[in-house]
DNA sequence: AGACTCCCCGGAAACGTTTACAGCTACCGG
DNA sequence: CCGGTAGCTGTAAACGTTTCCGGGGAGTCT
């Protein structure tokens, strides 16, 4: 009694044979219906029909190992608190929906083993694709990286004759926008809050600093700068031991996160923001803009990043014969109350720590 | 010349046939070695021989296809850029990664129809299980639930009837929570800044802002209620409105993004916080403790509830038989400077913003 | 009217893996 | 010395889909 077992999938569900033997046509009928293609009026009714009727949904696994494509890809960055990553992960989002796949999403914690793992399961072909942030690169990473199964982009810095697509911004550049910008309100006694001096962009944005102070003429005092590691506590831990032993007029800091937390330690430390210390941070995300008062920032375009480096993936996986491509977006300084011009004044404070310059609530000035 | 074409897959990478022919054993022995069960010690070093020499990678998809499990567990949420999903992400990925499994991240938007596309396309099989937290239920939305063909938990309130595995908590307390600590401490003008009232969480937490005010004997003034979205921006502009037709003592929160946009507009009008007004966020994020002053916040254990979802979904994909169950993380309150008890005292401010009766750093009191 | 084209259909082979089954050898106990 | 058992091996079938290929019918052109 009943219909035939052998028709259903082990759990029960409907295949294209149960819908076939419904329909009374054959599984490649069903299947060129099922997709659109071919089929006479009569043979498409049927089958939409009997697929409707057993309610059948195709099992995307047996699709995808037919079709070697499986429709996902990956993301991997260090850190999916860090809204610079939110961000990127929007944009990348975007464009990969756009084109009808799904994104996964890994943490990789800034390991180095955690993300080699990561590379080397990508042979298990289970994505279509990776786009992957590191902010540390060994040889063993590149070699994994260079010879990837399934095509891999890289967001951020590489070395220069690596064949891989990449995207990148120019952050020691950024920190320059920065101290220019300070130096050019009036400020002389610069600090920086950096991250670990053994990634990429710690070690990048350290050098830039000391170039962007050396082109201005000021000599770099030693006790002004100050690591930790790329998140707030980090940030705010590293501020306090800077302040202690420093008396800074304005701060850079290697992003965002660290910025609020440096934030946070002036406040506590009764220093004023921009009056006694301008403050810039680095990135450009949300939290800038959260933050009383509204952080400057150096925005890197992470969202722009990650929208290229999803339009690049696309691209290879589309053609894997294309030549490995490298592009740069530029960054840009967005000046906000925390490091607005403000007149020389007397140190006690008079008022709130309103800034008197600009509205809070003003979206600040590209420069 | 050369080996057999047949024997690798279309992309030239090694499959199990390739190690078997290169080995000289069949495809069977191959592959029950290097799934480690059975093979003479002679057969076994023969494969793992020739399995290194090819550099074989097993195929991920054929194995899913024979084993029907894909390993893969999703995640859907709101607003990946609100911390407290990070939170909970977070707490979820560990307990997948502790089982051998990946984790796959949505966002929905809130947006009904894109969740109830995500649900119908977990028919196609591609993960395991998936958590969803919903902010908005429709029936059809809980027929998609029921009859959906993988496990799925659910991170929020549901219809008590319905049969699918939950983990909740109990909002309308957590709000409770907050009035009565404002309420102990003095204030009375108590204000609250809500999300939208069509969804789970934003009705529930209107109805226990209500009651509790009810249970004190405070009349509810409808001045000091507002509602925008769960998000930075509309919590400050919605204070805003707040602020200028009535002047509370304390404001309420929905959400710890609610919070901080409170805490920007009240900074921005010149009330200090917490003397001119007392604050309390909802979600104890970590947002909450990088603010200046840190927030007071009623935490929803949202880590809790994440590892808590992870470990029931992961019971039912083992069997799937279980009855459904439902779980209850208690909410409770952190007392931070943003609330801090304060001597009434003169108006105009005499000093910077800092809270005088603790400090900023301290990590806060549950109560 | 015959040849040719076009379209539709069903059988069967793939995609790469695991695994049930049966055959074989070698060994052990009676 | 023989039946039984244990362990290993290879053949082949599955998992559910897409797609190649050949056959056949209907229509069209000459």
């Amino acid at each position: 009694m009943g219909r035939k077992r052998l028709q259903e999938s082990a759990d029960g569900r409907p295949t294209v044979h149960t819908v076939a033997a419904r329909a009374g046509v054959s599984i490649a009928s069903a299947s060129r219906v099922l997709n659109g293609v071919g089929g006479s009026p009569e043979t498409i009714r049927k089958v939409r029909e009997a697929a409707a009727e057993v309610g059948y949904v195709p099992n995307a696994i047996a699709r995808s190992l037919q079709s070697q494509r499986t429709g996902l890809v990956a993301l991997a960055v260090e850190d999916i608190g860090n809204p610079v990553y939110v961000e990127m992960m929007r944009a990348i989002e975007a464009v990969v929906a756009s084109s009808g796949r799904q994104l996964l999403v890994h943490a990789t914690g800034g390991r180095i083993d955690n993300e080699t793992a990561l590379l080397r399961r990508l042979a298990h072909r289970y994505v279509d694709g990776m786009i992957v942030s590191p902010i540390r690169v060994t040889d063993d990473h590149l070699t994994a990286l260079v010879d990837s199964p399934v095509p891999v982009v890289v967001v951020g810095q590489l070395g220069a004759d690596a064949p891989i697509d990449n995207v990148r911004t120019d952050s020691r550049h950024g920190v320059a926008l920065a101290v220019d910008h300070l130096v050019a309100t009036g400020r002389r006694r610069i600090g920086f809050v950096n991250g670990p001096l053994d990634t990429v962009p710690g070690a990048t944005r350290d050098a830039g600093f000391r170039a962007a102070l050396a082109r201005h003429g000021i000599p770099l005092d030693d006790e002004l700068v100050e690591v930790g590691d790329f998140q707030y506590a980090a940030g705010r831990a590293a501020t306090e031991r800077l302040l202690a032993r420093a008396d800074p007029d304005a701060l850079v800091c290697a992003n965002d996160l660290i910025a609020v937390g440096a934030l946070h330690a002036l406040l506590a430390a009764g220093r004023r923001v921009p009056q006694d210390v301008a403050l810039v941070g680095m990135d450009d995300t949300e939290l800038a803009r959260m933050m009383f008062p509204q952080l400057s920032s150096v925005s890197l375009g992470s969202a722009e990043r990650g929208r290229r480096a999803a339009e690049l993936l696309l691209q290879r996986i589309a053609d894997a014969a294309l030549p490995p491509r490298r592009e740069q977006v530029p960054p840009s300084l967005v000046v906000r109350a925390s490091s607005a011009a403000t007149l020389p004044g007397p140190r006690p404070a008079t008022g709130p720590t309103a800034p008197p310059t600009t509205h809070p609530s003003s979206e600040g000035v590209t420069a």
